[in-house]
DNA sequence: AATCCGGGGGT
DNA sequence: ACCCCAGGATT
């Protein structure tokens, strides 16, 4: 009966689902706030690489309250080499609001989910669905590529009018009987199945596909082409003296905001960055040159950065730049760091020594 | 509507 | 080299 009524679609997805299913942690709870973790994680971030993440998180903040109580520091290290920083803060910025608003219970519905700092439209959905079995149709990369390979759809996935258009037919084809199941089985067909680069030869989908029919599967989803990185060049002056390190935390609109890192500027050469800081200069007579890192790769930067070791005498006098402060290296290990510092100081024992005894 | 925000893995 | 990943916030 209710059988009839389901899109064919859906239920062969679902069917699909029941012999394809990974075992994932976050599969195992109905708890909103192991969920709500989860999908932050997830965010842009493949599951080989959020899982370890997940367990370290969910185990230094077994609840919501622990996570409330965290010092942002903390959360901040945990989070490092994750990427996407403004998860973290929004993490515990929501966390906070739903302890002291909301008496750490989570919303239950995807309207008031989505009022949640980093939050948007698919993290709803999922903790929705998933924690309160609303039928509110997750919308990822994987739905988007499915949809409209299935469906032949060829509105630009980063169209503004995208997400409108697809949310519309996933919430025709999502059961209201078990909507959870659903969103877990699409999104992981469009991970196992219809990926990419997709196996259509053992696809349960294929003789219904309108891209496998018309052997468009490689031109769907349509997807306009990403500008070209910009390129910049950031030169890093390590200075330490009486066992402790010059650093600050980020904060400007700008890549890596609230980690930490050396003292740094932005130029494209020693010699301009020396002239436009005049209290390097006197500095310079001790500083080493460390091995040249490899061009850091962000999605749409690249970063070529050079590095040089100052160690100066204990006596040695200077006056530190604005907002800048000394920091013993055994607490600079615990604050969060960009991935391309952590693989500066791996390339280059002194540095290391210095920094980790 | 555009742009920005990380890091890593697959092809 | 290019693409994509359980996207969201800001301008």
């Amino acid at each position: 009966m209710k059988k009839a009524q389901r899109h064919p679609f859906a239920e062969t997805l679902i069917t699909w689902y029941a012999d394809h299913a990974r075992d994932l942690p976050w599969r195992r709870t109905n708890d909103p706030y192991v969920i709500w973790m989860s999908e932050i994680i997830l965010q842009q971030t493949r599951i080989a690489q959020g899982l370890p993440y997940f367990y370290k998180l969910t185990e230094a903040f077994p609840s919501v309250y622990d996570l409330a109580a965290a010092d942002e520091t903390t959360l901040f290290r945990l989070w490092q080499g994750l990427g996407y920083y403004s998860r973290a803060r929004n993490l515990h910025k929501t966390a906070k609001y739903v302890v002291d608003m909301l008496g750490g219970k989570f919303p239950d519905s995807y309207t008031e989910l989505i009022k949640l700092p980093g939050v948007g439209p698919y993290t709803a959905a999922a903790i929705a669905s998933f924690a309160f079995g609303e039928a509110s149709p997750v919308v990822d990369g994987n739905v988007y590529r499915i949809l409209a390979r299935y469906f032949g759809i060829e509105t630009d996935i980063l169209h503004s009018s995208a997400r409108k258009e697809f949310t519309a037919l996933a919430q025709e084809l999502i059961p209201s009987s078990d909507p959870a199941r659903f969103n877990q089985a699409i999104m992981e067909f469009g991970s196992l199945q219809c990926s990419p680069a997709p196996d259509c030869g053992s696809c349960p989908l294929r003789t219904s596909c309108v891209a496998h029919r018309e052997n468009r599967i490689n031109q769907l989803p349509v997807k306009s082409k990403s500008k070209p990185q910009r390129i910049r060049q950031f030169q890093y002056f390590i200075i330490e003296q009486d066992g402790k390190v010059l650093v600050h935390q980020r904060q400007a609109k700008d890549i890596w905001q609230g980690l930490w890192e050396f003292f740094c500027v932005e130029s494209s050469s020693i010699e301009e960055a020396i002239n436009s800081h005049p209290f390097l200069s006197p500095l310079m007579a001790h500083a080493v040159a460390l091995q040249a890192p490899a061009i850091h790769v962000l999605s749409h930067q690249k970063i070529i950065s050079a590095a040089w070791l100052l160690q100066l005498p204990a006596e040695f006098s200077f006056k530190i730049p604005q907002d800048y402060q000394w920091i013993l290296s055994s607490e600079f290990e615990q604050l969060g760091k960009p991935v391309l510092l952590l693989n500066l100081i791996t390339d280059n024992i002194a540095l290391k020594e210095i920094l980790e005894g």
